[in-house]
DNA sequence: CCGCAAAGTGAACAGTCGTTCAGGCGGGGT
DNA sequence: ACCCCGCCTGAACGACTGTTCACTTTGCGG
């Protein structure tokens, strides 16, 4: 206790760092770096140093680096789940009704939280593969929503999708619509020519064009 | 040269391997790790290995580990925006064939060359740099060429993109469908549903629906 | 048959990585 | 007043990285 008077807080406060919880500030800290330059070469060191504190530290809130990424794509992952079959709920049953809706909010939540967005499509692969099947699974419920819209649309009559050979594929259909709905967290920039509901109403419109839509 | 009995073959010949030069071995490895596992965490090690060569080898034919994945990269990315040029380049005067044809090119290329375009799309941001500078330009060009596309089907009045606001954006357009096709790469499968020929027609479609295109 | 250049080997180097751990710190309960 | 416990520090560990290098092996032209 002989050189307290230097620097009164030298070392941060246990409960709170920028006004939240230490294991929040890891997760955000985690979010950027693993969005700017990707898992494998963003160091716990990184992380840790981006909100004040020392590697070690990581471990009295994470078990590994591993579990980090695995917590924080899982929680984004799960809440997309829950926006885009919230939004299809709402939106009464006219299939293109559904569809559009579920459009928005998918394109709205890429451009707004492209960070995450950006994390949880792109840094999967770097999980140990017990690990990666919920994730797979959730992917694979949302493709399903949109599968089941297809299906519903063309049983109604409201959509017309295209035919190659005579064959319809909407799995493949799905598959196509999502990879572009999904990057547009990979070049979308707020403060652009168009704002997040101007992208979401344009993917919405190629969308119901794209699957040949009624008026 | 005590124990020379062993082994007769111990070391491969210098000039082939597989039928072909030791550095179209080592390209090819290297194509195969880095779309499967991604380049920081493949070791210089593992694609010397998985071409029957030790560590030190890839240095008489490569400056750097930086230097093989630019080499690898450049050269799809060069033939990407040549295919696809020749394409338009053949394909008339009407905007709906040469879009048409556009998207064949490069969706039947990304299903066929799927390694290839797997590493050329997602594996840029390890490049040093300014080394990144001349592959972002051959996108950027790849990218002009479908917004002409669109600008002169538009002109022509062949063309009816959707409008948000009573705004077009050309360039958010075909962003969104760049991201589409391209991604393909990143699920087709030989020997499913549909063949490349199949998804190229599908994906043609789909992009002549979302830009209006007039019967 | 020799020698030479091209090509391959594997040990070695200097860093860096994720993770562990002994110790320091301060505030809350008794 | 005390001690305890959660939080943090920073040195240390062993494994692994890209790259270098002295040395060997190879096939070919003379």
């Amino acid at each position: 206790m002989s050189k307290r008077k230097i620097a009164v807080v030298e070392s941060a406060p246990p409960v709170e760092r920028d006004g939240r919880p230490p294991v929040e500030a890891i997760r955000a800290a985690a979010f950027q770096q693993f969005a700017e330059r990707g898992y494998p070469v963003v160091t716990v060191r990184d992380i840790m140093k981006a909100c004040g504190l020392t590697q070690g530290a990581l471990y009295n809130h994470f078990k590994s680096k591993d579990e980090l990424l695995h917590d924080i794509i899982t929680s984004t992952q799960a809440e997309l789940e829950r926006v885009t079959q919230q939004a299809v709920a709402g939106a009464g049953s006219d299939p293109r009704a559904k569809l559009a809706a579920f459009v928005r909010a998918y394109v709205v939540r890429h451009c707004r939280l492209r960070v995450e967005a950006l994390v949880a499509n792109r840094e999967i692969s770097w999980l140990d593969p017990d690990r990666i099947g919920d994730i797979r699974r959730s992917r694979r419920a949302i493709r399903e929503i949109v599968v089941g819209l297809l299906t519903e649309g063309l049983e109604k009559g409201v959509f017309d999708p295209p035919q190659v050979d005579g064959k319809r594929d909407l799995k493949a259909l799905a598959m196509a619509l999502l990879d572009q709905w999904t990057h547009v967290s990979m070049w979308y920039a707020p403060g652009g020519r168009l704002s997040e509901e101007q992208m979401a109403r344009l993917y919405a419109e190629m969308a119901l064009r794209a699957v040949g839509a009624k008026a």
